[in-house]
DNA sequence: ACCTTATATTACTATATCGGGATATAGTAT
DNA sequence: ATACTATATCCCGATATAGTAATATAAGGT
């Protein structure tokens, strides 16, 4: 018996989700930024050069979709990226892209 | 000397463009379908249950991504997954979701 | 108690985009 | 030429969501 790859539109919609969670610049910069290490609100907010109150949304988003932790310290609260699979999802596009790139110059005739 | 890992803007844009296409259940039912085999737009419509209008317009933007090709034969037009990195990056999606569940499930008290 | 700092939330505006009806266009058949 | 079919496009209402100013909340210091 095969695998079953029927993908019914509750899991269509889980799925899309999540992409929909890595489809906005400003938050693969900061899933990025936390990438490096852990870091607090006013750290982040100076590393993006966005407004506190989008940073703390989309930390909030974040948070929400389980993709990073919270930790807080005194009056800072500290984000880490705890879903290593979004610098995978990360990867293969971008890899994706690069080639998709060379593939078209390589369409261009010499000069 | 270590790989570059910055992204700048335009990259970050780019990513989440990716992923932005990825973001809608419909265009993920439409690649699912596609996946199978080659298909037209009636085919298609008939495998989505979607309108026809709605149905040209997803290819339409699937297609200017580089993700479906397209061949004209008659009136038909058939459409193909030429991007394979799209199933990757649902099945990376698909497993982490997974396994998020399982965690949960674990974390419960026996009955 | 009061002030300051860090973060979250609320309320609002602006923008993007999905779904779908109506229509245009291209190809085929008679 | 006319009629028909398949697909793409135009237009629009409805909805979602990003960014942001203002405000609320929470923790610490004096």
């Amino acid at each position: 018996m095969t695998k079953k790859r029927d993908l019914n539109d509750a899991a269509l919609e889980m799925i899309a989700s999540r992409f929909r969670l890595m489809s906005e610049p400003m938050r693969l910069k900061i899933l990025h930024t936390l990438g490096e290490r852990e870091m607090n609100v006013t750290e982040l907010v100076a590393a993006t050069g966005a407004n506190q109150a989008n940073i703390s949304k989309h930390l909030g988003i974040l948070y929400e979709a389980g993709v990073v932790s919270r930790r807080k310290e005194g009056l800072a609260v500290h984000y880490k990226v705890t879903d290593e699979t979004i610098f995978e999802l990360c990867d293969v596009v971008c890899s994706r892209l690069k080639s998709h790139f060379d593939l078209r110059r390589l369409a261009l005739p010499d000069v």
